[in-house]
DNA sequence: CTGTTAGCGCATTCAC
DNA sequence: GTGAATGCGCTAACAG
């Protein structure tokens, strides 16, 4: 019933407990023969390593630990199952939090994960630099993700949000539409500040000046899109379109639009920023800014790897590619 | 920098290691006195328990480990927070795990995590039952949800995919469609073959005898709903209405029918199985059986903590209940 | 190249 | 009610 240790498969191979360990982890040359007898000593007992003992040993673990801000947004998720794909390759185990963008829950996840010598950590950082930094200060190898966090030099990964802010919104000109509102998120997350700075240069290159009776912040979440869009169909003289900075709030000022029988693109055109799998089949079809979601995950749990392999390398920001989508919902006849 | 030991907090406190065990545990009375002085180290020291140690000694780990089969279906994410959720309060740190539908990556990870001292398993069990006996033999706390693995005695949680099924068809039957089509999951899935039980025994109910013809087994995916729906659409005479039984594969059927200009409900009625966000707001609205996603994964947690207190109790299968929320995408003028 | 030894940090005997 | 001693399973020094 009980596990076998390595003492078992020393015993059961002939050799001693230090030979099976340096068999197992391939480090020092060890005897062919004795090697193959080790081998099949563990593999005839079922032997796994305890990794508690490994990792007690080593004071570190095979565990990644990730936080995310909101777990119901696909975003995430999405970019969580590129991590894991990586970390599982690397025999890292992923531990999945949800910070829920609450400070206080995302300081309490960290305190805790820095206690159980997580070996590194991807974050999407909520606006308190101070829960980040007291890791990175631990020297816990740490990526930041989606967001830059404030006046903290660690490795990060995010998407050219300004670029493909300003992409959406010089399509939308271009399609003939001149009030365009935007609907962006917590003005203290870099996200949702780029992507209002992409908006309003993309206004600007095209001699319009940004209306701020046209802009909304509000909190990245459907419902917050909902009551976004409900306040800017009131602005007078109301918008003719809308760019919106993330999925979940598209989603809401799309529930919005339909509740007021607005025609889509007709009295008001929308993009929206990241993609969602119904976008081509709604009526009409979704204009979307994709991120590579999936490749964002990946590339944080490689910058990650190459962290714990090097605490001392330079900090280092990858930064990824959108792609507008441009679809029936943002187009003018 | 180091984090520091029960030593460092004995020391400071002038007491011994096991008093200072003994405070942060609760377990043997300890001294007024001798409490605060050891308390107040503590928290002067910024002590941390090490986990690893804790564990290795303890042999256990206050880890859970959920084993969903796809981590991009936002019905297993809602779950997976709700485990969180009650995993959280309980002192316990949740790992993700992604099988993919795969039975040998859900092996491999069940694997894996047998050898990581994990204490409790989540677990939405791929066909190949061997996987979750392994860790039941093994004497680990396993609870199964979503669907019922074959002749296992493990705590599980449903919900009552029949009744919902049978709900949605009586519903399309009642709205005067006849000849209702089932796009369905692989027949190894008890989640599949349930409602597929409930869509026939609805129709047999109404006099309506069901036909192979209008049955499809698909992959709970989009593409598979994508797929089993175009080839509907061929049968003859051609269905007049679909009950689809996941949402991803509800995704795909829609996206089909519009791909095919057939509009809905007038030339084919749609019911999906579970929620998805949109729902309301597409034209015309989704009709759904809703599940308590949620509260799956609260009742899962709870269940799991009830097995690793009392591992002797007789397994329990907690069924929850589904809700029809008939839209216009199954109503007949 | 291989074996012996020690200790990672903690919880738990066992004495007192 | 408290302290000293032991070992969870493993890996890293150190000898040989």
């Amino acid at each position: 019933m009980a596990m076998p240790t390595i003492y078992d498969v020393a015993r059961h191979a002939g050799v001693s407990p230090a030979t099976v360990s340096r068999v197992l982890n391939g480090r020092s040359t060890v005897d062919a023969g004795l090697r193959d007898r080790v081998n099949a000593a563990a593999a005839q007992l079922g032997y796994r390593p305890n990794s508690l003992a490994r990792n007690l040993r080593r004071s570190t673990t095979n565990l990644w630990a990730v936080v995310i801000s909101d777990i119901n947004n696909p975003f995430f998720t999405a970019l969580v199952r590129g991590v894991e794909d990586v970390g599982q390759g690397l025999g890292y185990s992923v531990v999945l939090c949800n910070s829920d963008e609450n400070p206080d829950k995302e300081a309490d996840y960290l305190r805790a994960l820095l206690a159980d010598q997580i070996s590194g950590f991807i974050v999407s950082p909520t606006s308190r630099t101070e829960n980040l930094a007291a890791l990175h200060e631990a020297g816990r190898a740490v990526v930041a993700i989606d967001r830059r966090p404030r006046n903290l030099a660690v490795d990060t990964v995010l998407v050219d949000n300004e670029h493909g802010a300003r992409e959406a919104t010089t399509h939308l000109i271009e399609q003939g539409f001149r009030r365009i509102a935007c609907i962006t998120g917590p003005a203290r997350l870099s996200t949702a500040s780029r992507r209002l700075r992409g908006y309003r240069s993309a206004l600007r290159a095209a001699g319009i000046e940004p209306d701020p009776a046209l802009e909304r912040h509000a909190d990245f979440r459907q419902r917050g899109g909902y009551t976004a869009m409900a306040n800017l169909l009131a602005a007078r003289p109301a918008p003719d379109a809308v760019f919106v900075t993330n999925n979940l709030m598209t989603v809401g000022a799309l529930e919005c639009l339909a509740d007021n029988d607005i025609r889509i693109p007709d009295q008001v055109g929308v993009v929206g920023f990241d993609d969602v799998p119904w976008a081509t089949f709604i009526r009409p079809p979704l204009s979307t800014v994709t991120q590579p979601t999936y490749e964002l995950g990946r590339t944080a749990a490689t910058l990650l790897k190459a962290r714990i392999d090097d605490p001392d390398r330079p900090p280092e920001t990858a930064t990824l590619h959108t792609t507008l989508h441009a679809r029936a919902s943002s187009r003018r006849p």
